[in-house]
DNA sequence: TGTACATCAGTGAACGCGCGTTCACTGATGTAC
DNA sequence: TGTACATCAGTGAACGCGCGTTCACTGATGTAC
């Protein structure tokens, strides 16, 4: 036995990780310090640099590691057969609207990321490249390039409608915007 | 003459206003602090506790600025007949992606409103309900209710194209989501 | 008319605090000879 | 087999810096008597 078991190290940089995604999500970038986040993380300070070079390089990280679960949701729902329907509602649930920490890091912090450096960005625009494509694979009917132009349609409106959703101080409001977006999306993947 | 002139007192207040709502909307809230508004104003440090109660009061004013003059663009738009189309192709223009310092607040903005107090998300909340009547006006058919539908998925739809189009590396990709979602808007403006 | 005080808008230094990052060190284990 | 050294995953204190906020003070003007 070490003092660390095999995979010890590659533990706790998952488990790092995993905390920085949900602080990131619930609170956004720029308001969540290290500090913070390895102390969530049963960690002291330094040890953060034995796994990631800077916060920027965690920030990369994060929104790959989020984005590619949120990739492999999808591929997973395409594999069973589940309902574009089923995927919109989900996503434009007052379940998803309360629980940012584990929900769509686009919707969280698409406006943080577009004031990230260029590697930042290029790994953000990768990953939703793919949602993109998996999304337009999902869609009920029409050619390639019809696909591709309402999922694009479809998932800026569901973007949009989640962060409204959650900056409106009015519940009636809120439970408005998302049921009148699911409609929206529909319509827009339908492509009428 | 006093040492300042009538008014100053409100003109420097303006003016204090005015380049932290620019900073703001360009560089987020969280990242902007006080002493670089300050002296970009050409005031000292101390000179912010005789306008503003605390950094939340100035984000509070900023929104309801900020969103008033939008809303007095949109009032402009329904007196001048200025097209839905024209309203919705200059919200999604390169033109307002690439200056977002003096462009909509809502979608530079919204993520972060969400995590703000309740009195903040309620100036918000206010503002953005009258801009969302006057899209409605706008709106070319339908009964009011309807009308408010259309407004409310438009908005959505291009409050989150213009995030998604300025948080994208590709700037192929940034005008593609763009031009698409100007017929998404309009498709649902038009209810189709 | 002269003088004492109040007011206004702002200065600029300082407060405590948390930030991202660095670094000397620890202590258990593995490896070389 | 014994010992010297290397490695690994961390600890925890410290670095300089900027944050939001406070406060004693300034200096020009207005007001009271």
């Amino acid at each position: 036995m070490a003092r660390y078991d095999k995979g010890h190290r590659d533990t706790t940089r998952r488990h790092i990780l995993d905390v920085a995604s949900a602080q990131f999500r619930e609170s956004g970038i720029a308001a969540v310090g290290l500090a913070g986040i390895m102390s969530a993380a049963g960690l002291t300070n330094g040890a953060f640099y034995t796994h990631f070079e800077s916060k920027e390089d965690l920030v990369r990280a994060v929104l790959l590691d989020a984005l590619e679960r949120r990739e492999q949701r999808h591929k997973d729902n395409l594999k069973n057969g589940v309902a574009l329907e089923t995927t919109i509602r989900d996503y434009l649930s007052p379940r998803h609207r309360d629980h940012a920490a584990t929900g769509c890091p686009t919707a969280a912090l698409a406006s943080e990321i577009a004031r990230h450096p260029k590697s930042t960005r290029e790994a953000f625009t990768g990953k939703m490249s793919d949602i993109l494509a998996l999304m337009a694979a999902q869609m009920p009917s029409g050619s390639a390039a019809e696909r591709r132009r309402r999922a694009l349609s479809a998932y800026a409106t569901m973007v949009g409608a989640l962060q409204l959703s959650r900056a409106v101080s009015d519940r009636q409001l809120s439970e408005e915007i998302l049921e009148n977006a699911v409609e929206a999306s529909l319509t827009l993947a339908k492509g009428l």
